[in-house]
DNA sequence: AGTACTTATTCTGCATGCAAAATTCTGATT
DNA sequence: AATCAGAATTTTGCATGCAGAATAAGTACT
């Protein structure tokens, strides 16, 4: 299990999700020097895709470029976890706000959709409908960004997103949690159609800090150690 | 004026503002298809550097990228501006009230230090102090940010949510603008000093809508098409 | 020994080559 | 004329080569 990747990726993008996990697992070492010529060598491709995968991490703040050719590994605070919610939180109850107020027929067929496919998998009888699951709810929260009609927005929220998506691996959550998960989706679209910002907005954080409780649970029970 | 560019930048960097800046100003008309080639040929660069200028504009929504190679202009809203400064109130206050509460006084001592810089400059004198003072505003930004301590925000503010990013418009602060911003900042610096989290991000939003209304004011006045 | 200076090595930024995928063009068939 | 298959061309993704900058190693001098 856990096989080393699905081929349905390029090499820059198999480069970025390798390089990450292993800074967020600790792999690679907090401070630890980075060249692209080990990196290619350690995961056998070229050196043009790593440089594009760390360009991105540089970007994200995962790798730190000092002033020459030294690149190392950022610093990772334990409460990464923590802040992405926060953030998460700041920018998508924002989103939803203006997606109450601007979306469209079609992006909320597209909310329905999503959401739909999601209800016939919760809870997850497997492995697989759990990562259909996984893959859904990120699909989900993308669209209300996309609805939200601001490009710097989208362009926020991949950050965000990406980083999130890496911390849920690690973390499971219970039927429980995924079922009352589910049923904020279901209200944050009835908040929609409704051209409710302000209840959609207060669904969203409810549904996030939900998440955040989960996941700080989580971390706090396997990682005691302080900063 | 506005010669081309000053030398002090790698190709990639130079790439990404040309490209940029052809994409805010329509010299690159909204979905008009672009190809590594022929940007390559126009600014004289190889592929190399306009890709991952192409990758990160991408990254930012700038760029949109359609299933194959197909590559285009991405629609840039008219209320782009109105949106990024919306957005930064998000980011910032949140950001200024974790300074408040985690600033060290290293910290504090490098607000300072920029302050004084920019009062120096208030009201710029000739061009050039515009432009100092510019680039300190943007610093005394980033280091609020920064004092946050959590490298996700940080990344956050490295995505274009600089006004002069997405609007092209010179000196469109009035002293008395500038000004006001000034004792902001002045005030902003008080209120981490005084580990007053909500007073902090209280002018952070001030001082942040104040921006918005004039920058509105602006556009509204000499950019009357809708939507 | 410690420090400044010089040389050697490493590393990055950019250019270019090549194969595979995607797009466009062409012509045949209905 | 419209549709579709297949060829031709374009375009991207990845690999590799190379010059110059940055780092490390070595050496002389105090």
């Amino acid at each position: 299990m856990t096989s080393d990747a699905p081929p349905k990726m390029n090499a820059t993008e198999q480069a970025y999700q390798i390089i990450r996990k292993d800074i967020l697992t600790g792999k690679l070492a907090e401070g630890e020097r980075l060249t692209e010529a080990r990196l290619s060598d350690d995961l056998g491709l070229s050196r043009t895709p790593i440089r594009e995968a760390i360009g991105r991490l540089i970007f994200e703040g995962f790798i730190d470029r000092q002033k020459g050719y030294t690149t190392r590994v950022a610093h990772v605070p334990q409460d990464e976890a923590e802040q992405v919610y926060e953030i998460r939180r700041l920018v998508e109850c924002y989103s939803v706000e203006r997606a109450a107020r601007l979306a469209t027929e079609e992006d909320i067929a597209e909310l329905r959709e999503i959401h739909a496919a999601m209800k016939d998998d919760t809870p997850p009888r497997d492995k697989a409908a759990y990562e259909r699951l996984t893959q859904a709810n990120e699909a989900f929260h993308r669209a209300i960004v996309s609805a939200a009609r601001s490009p710097r927005l989208t362009a926020l929220m991949t950050t965000a997103l990406d980083v999130s998506m890496v911390v849920r691996t690690y973390s499971m959550f219970s039927d429980k949690d995924l079922l009352r998960s589910l049923n904020h989706h279901e209200e944050i679209i009835q908040a929609i159609e409704a051209r409710a910002p302000k209840w959609a907005s207060s669904i969203m954080s409810a549904h996030l800090l939900a998440g955040a409780a989960r996941v700080a649970e989580r971390t706090s029970k396997s990682d005691p150690e302080g900063e």
